[in-house]
This record gives structure tokens, C-alpha cells and sequence, in this order.
DNA sequence: ACTCGAAACTGGTCTGACCAAAAGCCTAGG
DNA sequence: CCTAGGCTTTTGGTCAGACCAGTTTCGAGT
């Protein structure tokens, strides 16, 4: 069962990737590093980031550092989401709440199962931040909101929500923007009851309960559903 | 358009190959050679023929020639044996298999709102199909699986959800194909809970039960996972 | 004619060097 | 204060030449 170095080397990055220790986004130690650390030759380390990037699971760059790329980015360039034109047509807005609903449910539950303590106090450092911040405009708000979210989806341990969120984020934020505008349409102001949700989540999270803070979170987003309903 | 001196190689040669200069069988010039004649180092030619291998354009072996290999042959290995690594690991299969309980739930909920009358009966018809069915192959039964899964999704009217399946049935395949043969293997034969299961989920959508539906798919998938962790 | 081993291939790895692009840093000028 | 500009460091891309380890080839000795 002995093969080559590089397929060792490949073997092994690849563990890193579909385990989630090297999350999307997160850089590689350069070439140089690696080659010394693990005691093979540079070439030897290029031939098997070589295959990584051919395959599609790193992003690499003349000069620029490594960075593992997102697993269902490749598969996820339909023509959905392209552009304001959906992010304005409410019946697709509703959808994204629909997804949202259950992609932050299950997220806020793993993470209550999952995070580590340092990831806990940095979704609570966030969480304080956001409830200081008060006077901004409704795109950072939405900012927050998404960073917040985002936040729990990472501390998630679970690199396929990690993947589905980042790409759903950033793809569908107009979508995901629309709605707040919209709501703020009818509503005349920022609906009072997400305070309150953001602190059921945050604090079902911190006591690590983790069916508490799916349904939080679940809620959460379809709350906002039924604000826009009310058209 | 400048790019690599490796990528330019590399393009170069598959054109040799879909041109049918060199013919399945035939044998690449030596590494030293092509580096002498095309006057660039030997590491560029490697990594040029490291990628064709990869691609399954190429067999290389230590000491021997290379040759080409029959070009039908990645596109076979695309339906079962893209990225096997992947589909073995038995934490990626489990992420699978919990994006899979969220995913499908949803699906059986929204379609037991949503569908269509000719889609209900579309979907029992492919249950009655299903269950008539017994002496199959392992691949066939998980082909089957999907396909019943499919329906479910597809009919759910949810284009997000609909995207979402299309893209994870094909491309995670092998996970969850993996997680089937897994299961025989511990468990000696297909699980008899799968039957019931099936039964409740196709009950419930059809009689437009969305909660018991949601929580019928869920449960079907939960159920595989914990006959799974029993390792 | 056959066998077997040396020699001449092949690909796999290593070393250390240089180039070019990107990133980081630090200072001078707003 | 801080921003824009250059300087240095770090990164990936390529190169040369060497050695190791399997394969193949081919001729000498039987």
C-alpha cells in the first residue's frame, strides 16, 4: 500500500479539507513550509498542490498565498442569484427565507454541540458589539446581521454548512438585503422582535443547547417571513 | 492570455490526445526528452504530465513508459470514481448524511404543500415501482434511493431546494453510495427500518402532511446515520 | 537457442538557485 | 492623523544537475 511521497502528501491535504481543518478561505503553509516540516523536497510539495489546485479544492496565486477554495463553489454557477433582478422578485426572496430558515437552524445547532470555547467567546464578543451599535444605516445593519450568522455557521464544525453558507450569503445578499428593505417598507421601522431573537439565539448557543437554538433560529428567519406576508 | 509554461504544455499535449496524434496506447516521449526538445526544465514537463495522469489521460509507471490511455475511460470513472477519497471518509459521510436529513425534510415538506396532483401521482407511481423491486444490486437500490429523493425535491417547488438536490445528489454520489455499502457491511443486510420509512414518507406527502412528512424524510436519514455510528 | 546479468533507459526525489508576482512594512508627504 | 509611495520579505514558478529506484534492452556466456 505503499505509494508515492506527493500522493501521500495529496492524501493528506485532502484529509485536511474534507475533515474541515482547513476550512474555506483559510490558507495553506507555503510550499517552502511544508517542505521543510514534513521533510520533503519542494518539488515533491508543488506536484501534490499541483493536483490539489487541478482538482479544483485550492486556489493558488503567482505570488500570493494558498487558500483553500469552497467545496461547492464549482457546482454552485447557475445562473440563479446573478445579478439584483431576483434579489427584487419577492416569491424568490421568500425561498431564501425558506432556505435560510432551516441552513441557520442547523447551523445554531451544531454549533451549540460543536464550538470550541474560543469560538464562543467570539460569537459573544460579536453579539455585544452588534447590540451596542445602534444608529447605522440599513445596509450595515444587514451587514451585521449576515456577519453574525456567518459567525455561527463557522463555529459550526461541519464543512458542508460552512460551504452552502458562504456561497448563500454572498450570492443571495441582495436577495437577503431586499427583504430587510422591504420590511422596512411596510414596517415603518426595524421590527422590535429581532432584538429579542438575536438574544435567544445567542444565549441558547453559549448554554450549548443545541435543539433551543435551532428553533431560535428557525424562528428567527421565519418571523421575517411572516412580516413580509403581510403585503 | 499568457499563462503557465507547465499549463501551456499541458494543453499542448491533450491536444495530441483529442486530435488522435497520439493514440490510446501509444507512448509520450520521455520526460528528458521533451524537456530537451521543447527547452524547458524537466520539473515544468513533470508537472504537466502529473495533471494529464491526474485526468486519467495518461498511464505513468516508475521505470516504464508513459502511455496514453483510452480517452473514454475518465468519463466512466466520472460517474462512480470522481474523488474517492472523498466519498471513503466516514466524517464527510456523515456531514452528508445530516445536510441530507435537512435537505430532504424540507423537501418532503414543502412538496406535501406545493405539489401538483400529477406530480403526487408521478411520486406514487415511482413508490409502487420501488417496493415491487427486491433482487437488485446495491448500486441500483442507492440509484433508486435517489431517484425516489428526487422526485421529492423536484416536486417541492422550491427552486432553491430544487437547485440544491440536483447539484448535491450527483455530486456527492459517492458519500452517500459509500455510506450504503458501509451500512451492508456492518450490518450484514439492507435495514429493515428503510421500508417503513419509505412508506411513512410517501404517506405523509400524500396526504399533504407537511410536518409529518418533514419529520418522516428526516427521521430516514437520522436513521441510516445512527446505523452508521455503531462502528 | 536460451538464460541471466549488466547497462541503458524510464520515472521519482532531492538540492539549491534565480525570477516574478504579491504582500507586508515603513516612511515621507498630504 | 493617515494615506500614497517605495523597499523588503515572502510566495509561487522555473531552472539546472544530481542521485535513487524500478523497467527494459541486449549481448555475453552457457
Amino acid at each position: 500500500m505503499k505509494q508515492n511521497l506527493s500522493d501521500d502528501l495529496l492524501q493528506q491535504l485532502k484529509e485536511c479539507l474534507f475533515t474541515g481543518a482547513l476550512l474555506p478561505g483559510a490558507e495553506l503553509t507555503s510550499q517552502r513550509r511544508m517542505s521543510a516540516s514534513l521533510k520533503v523536497s519542494r518539488a515533491t510539495v508543488r506536484e501534490a498542490v499541483g493536483q490539489l489546485e487541478a482538482e479544483g479544492y485550492v486556489e493558488v496565486r503567482h505570488g500570493g498565498k494558498t487558500r483553500a477554495k469552497n467545496l461547492l463553489e464549482p457546482h454552485f454557477n447557475m445562473s440563479l442569484g446573478e445579478g439584483k433582478a431576483l434579489g427584487d422578485n419577492p416569491e424568490f426572496q421568500r425561498q431564501v427565507l425558506e432556505v435560510r430558515a432551516m441552513l441557520e437552524g442547523e447551523a445554531a445547532f451544531y454549533t451549540a454541540q460543536r464550538a470550541t470555547d474560543d469560538q464562543l467567546k467570539a460569537l459573544d464578543a460579536e453579539y455585544r458589539k452588534m447590540q451596542q451599535r445602534q444608529q447605522e444605516t440599513t445596509l450595515e445593519k444587514a451587514k451585521e446581521d449576515l456577519r453574525f450568522h456567518m459567525m455561527i455557521a463557522e463555529s459550526s464544525h461541519h464543512l458542508l454548512i460552512i460551504s452552502f453558507s458562504q456561497l448563500f450569503y454572498t450570492r443571495f445578499f441582495n436577495a437577503i438585503y431586499g427583504v430587510l428593505i422591504r420590511t422596512l417598507k411596510t414596517n415603518g421601522r426595524y421590527p422590535e422582535g429581532i432584538r429579542a431573537q438575536h438574544s435567544a439565539i445567542h444565549q441558547a448557543i453559549m448554554q450549548r443547547d443545541a435543539e433551543a437554538a435551532r428553533s431560535a433560529a428557525s424562528e428567527h428567519i421565519l418571523y421575517t417571513r411572516r412580516h413580509l406576508e403581510k403585503d
